[in-house]
RNA sequence: GGUGGGGUUCCCGAGUGGUCAAAGGGAUCAGACUGUAAAUCUGACGGUUCGCCUUCGAAGGUUCAAAUCCUUCCCCCACCA
């Protein structure tokens, strides 16, 4: 399993990837990584109940190592999350309580379980949680064993910090300013306990990274590197991982498995290929060769569905794809009369918006029963859909003049199986609507 | 602590008594084109059941009428100390 020319494999597999921000002594941890099987880590901090799509890159990160055969720990912050870390953040954060921190611990153990194999022999994963080592810890020991090998000095030198201490208006508390001693320890016990010896990160990790490298030196005498991934950028300037209706989480009862996958689905051509890399396992021959093929072809590229498919099946394997496909086919290339009265009740599951008839929906505006279901934001938006014929129910196109006739809309010999009613606003908006028994 | 400048609708930013729900740009939504793209063009853009209702840091006040004038308070920025 051990690879002898696993290591530059391994970099350079992460290099034309591009998922190589910065890393400590590039040649001696080409060779570290060459001496058989090494433990790296990546720590993950509790500040939702789910991990979001920014997180994959650095999970996908652990995975790879692992395939290379090293062993990953993934770490969940139960107690670097009770702090926060104040890396790049403008301002002050707003500390969260401890039962509900320790609740997203448990959330995030389970979700980053589904990217890394515990059952391969050496190299198995381990999910590890810091407060195991930081709960007992006193403060008096804490500052005499650990706060001592740190420099306020350096400290205060480090960009992710320095808006924080050189803007005005803008200030960093003493325990946020303590988050990177914290991460720092991490490393230094992982290092002792696990004889883990590299961490990764996102970009914004660098000071804290190379605090724990230094503070590992100086506590176990051991030289340990440390490797940061970018932060994934769109070509248009806009923020990745969000969209207008929110963040993209892992977790499908936040992000359903279809908003997912038609979350990869709109990546715009400027940025599929460089994502292709980020987030798939595809090799650096089958992306070129779909890059290529793009190129010559007309029209449509093959790229954002081969992309929207892989992720999508990586984070919530066949069926979640197959339901994501199922209900992308029936909204975008089927007709109504495709699907069967078991397909509608299916597509609720899978993902669709839905939400029942209210009891009362006859007395509603149809622009009111459409921002209830959170179609639209505001009813003007609706509105404005009437107007422009862009909203249909079951298939037929509804006008500006329908807006009070809610009632007859709806009835119940309109509905399809007597009890679904789709609507559709726009090109993309959907929304399936039952009759309450 | 002193002096000067400022807080406007999702964001940037005009507006200094009525013609202001408030220029312009961005973002967003819908339409055309298309590939469920991009670019471009068009429309909407405080809310609304289209009667009205609610906004210009906060609270009071002057006025027939205030984002605009006055008072107090809160916050930000620049320079000086």
């Amino acid at each position: 399993m051990v690879d002898k020319e696993m290591a530059s494999d391994l970099i350079a597999d992460l290099g034309w990837r591009g998922m190589i921000q910065q890393m400590t002594a590039e040649e001696e941890l080409k060779n570290h990584l060459n001496q058989g099987m090494k433990v790296v880590y990546c720590g993950f901090d509790p500040t939702a109940d789910s991990l979001h799509i920014g997180s994959l890159v650095p999970l996908l990160a652990l995975k790879r190592f692992q395939q290379y055969g090293h062993k990953p720990i993934a770490l969940v912050g139960g107690s670097t999350g009770l702090i926060g870390d104040p890396s790049f953040k403008s301002s002050e954060r707003q500390l969260n309580s401890e039962d509900v921190v320790e609740n997203w611990v448990e959330c995030l153990k389970s979700q980053v379980s589904q990217f890394i194999d515990f059952d391969c022999g050496e190299n198995s994963a381990i999910v590890a949680n810091n407060l195991d080592w930081t709960k007992g810890v006193d403060v008096l020991s804490f500052l005499r064993d650990v706060g001592k090998h740190f420099s306020i000095n350096s400290m205060i030198q480090k960009e992710s910090v320095k808006q924080r201490i050189d803007r005005d208006g803008e200030g960093i508390s003493f325990t946020e300013f303590t988050y990177m001693i914290l991460q720092s320890y991490d490393f230094a016990e992982l290092n002792k306990r696990f004889d883990c010896t590299l961490q990764i990160g996102g970009s914004d990790q660098w000071g804290n990274i190379t605090g724990g490298i230094d503070l590992t030196r100086r506590m176990n005498r051991q030289q340990v590197f440390g490797l940061t991934l970018p932060l994934v950028t769109k070509s248009d300037g806009t923020k990745f991982g969000k969209t207008e209706t929110g963040t993209i989480w892992l977790d499908p009862k936040k992000t359903s498995q279809y908003a997912f996958y038609q979350f990869w689905l709109n990546t715009a051509d400027a940025d599929v290929y460089t994502f292709l890399r980020y987030f798939t396992f595809l090799s650096e021959q089958e992306i070129e060769a779909i890059e290529a093929a793009d190129r010559e072809a007309q029209g449509r590229p093959q790229a954002q569905g081969i992309l929207a498919k892989e992720v999508t099946r990586l984070v919530h394997g066949d069926a979640g794809l197959d339901a994501a496909i199922r209900i992308t086919d029936a909204m975008f290339k089927g007709t109504l009369a495709d699907l069967s009265e078991a397909d509608l009740e299916q597509l609720a599951q899978d993902g669709l918006p839905s939400s029942e008839l209210p009891s009362d929906f006859a007395d509603k505006p149809l622009t009111a029963l459409l921002t209830e279901c959170n179609m639209v934001k505001v009813g003007r938006e609706a509105k404005d859909a009437l107007g422009r014929n862009a909203v249909w129910v079951n298939g037929n196109a509804i006008g500006a003049e329908s807006n009070m006739k809610t009632g007859e809309l709806f009835a119940d010999n309109n509905a399809l199986f007597a009890r679904f009613f789709l609507v559709k606003l726009g090109k993309k908006k959907n929304h399936l609507f039952t009759i309450a028994r």
